[in-house]
DNA sequence: GCCGCTTTGAGAAAACGAGCACAAAGTCGC
DNA sequence: GCGACTTTGTGCTCGTTTTCTCAAAGCGGC
């Protein structure tokens, strides 16, 4: 039976589902056990799964590594899925040296930069290449996922740039909203908003509602 | 006149909203430009805002430089909130060095590791010191929020330790779900289950429903 | 083979958030 | 001052997501 329309909400839940299944060898889990390893409502694991087409068995659980395989064959783990990454400055460096893509399945084709004296430099098991080979690599890597480690000026740009080259997939780490067509997906990562999302929270906390009203 | 209680997924919107206000020097904005600018629905932006408590003038918009001063507060970006790194692996040391952060009002107050061939070494602007000092840093450094940018085995840990040091925000990189006291805020940032949310999406879009049933 | 235990699967309700649509309020030109 | 125009603020509806709850299903011991 063919996984129909999954919610967003679910989707977002798979990748720790798998994380943390991958704890385990082979045996049963139940919704109870995944819920507390991921942090997540028993009843919505359950959900989640049945939804995702899995099914596990009363009064004994889930079979871990059934699970495993089929979250892993959807999430296209399986394919070794080829990643460009846009901007070799820090976070772009780091990107390409953090280890954790490849054993998801991610195969880092290459990075590009507009930068004459980064070019032809590699970074972990990736060149640098000049940012006008974009749609080349894009076509040669079979590069499904692109990601945006660029300063916010130039990131509209080469979001434009992939969406042209036939990528639909973007996670973009610049500071700025994208506008992209209907049918690509992007995700952003701003560490920035992250900070302060949690700073409001904290000061929310400790000054209860003292502040005067002027705006 | 107090905020009373925003919702989780205004606050989210928050930074963004700061975002676009800093491309303004001063004058008046729209919720619509707001909304296009962030990629948010304009009707979305006047609830977030009066849920806030910044009202504008009907007919004219929103005082830019009153916005900016308001959400800046109340993020607590005029505060120069310390940040603590664990962890000077790449993403550790991309962090420290990644220069948005000072920006938005936060300083890095320093990072720790337990390798003993990165102490004493500087990342940006930070000193890599031995974990043993989390605690002590934590208190002479006005640390407000905890980053762990640790493997996954030491990120518990870690937590534990911040919670326990008095850090009530913590934003974790680590591929694990912390469990944390109530009160504790933990906003989580994974870089491989994104890709692998990307990658999802991107399967089920070009393999509409071909696939067999087999778990 | 039956009984009690465990755990799933799903119905139903509650909680939440998004967005439409429009009245109210203010501006600007004349 | 008045009227046309713009834009806010919000009531209301709707879809989504979460959570509670419990009957049904399967297992294992005896």
């Amino acid at each position: 039976m063919p996984v129909r329309r999954l919610s967003e909400a679910t989707i977002e839940r798979l990748p720790s589902y798998l994380r943390a299944l991958r704890t385990f060898d082979a045996g049963n889990i139940t919704s109870e056990q995944l819920a507390t390893m991921t942090g997540v409502n028993s009843a919505k694991v359950r959900k989640d799964l049945s939804h995702f087409g899995f099914h596990g068995t009363r009064g004994v659980g889930y079979d871990v590594r059934a699970m495993r395989l089929k979250i892993e064959r959807e999430l296209g783990v399986t394919e070794r899925l080829g990643v460009l990454i846009v901007g070799a400055g820090n976070l772009g460096r780091a990107l390409a040296n953090f280890g954790g893509f490849a054993p998801q399945g991610f195969r880092i084709a290459a990075m590009c930069d507009t930068d004459p004296s980064k070019i032809g430099s590699r970074i972990g098991s990736a060149e640098v290449r000049p940012l006008e080979q974009l749609e080349a690599i894009v076509a040669s890597e079979r590069v499904g996922i692109g990601i945006i480690a660029t300063p916010a000026e130039a990131a509209q740009q080469v979001a434009d740039r992939f969406v042209a080259a036939g990528v639909t997939s973007l996670l973009n780490f610049a500071p700025i909203a994208l506008h992209c067509p209907d049918g690509v997906h992007v995700r952003e990562v701003d560490l920035a908003s992250e900070l302060q999302i949690l700073s409001f929270q904290m000061i929310q906390q400790h000054q209860p509602h003292l502040e005067a009203a002027a705006q």
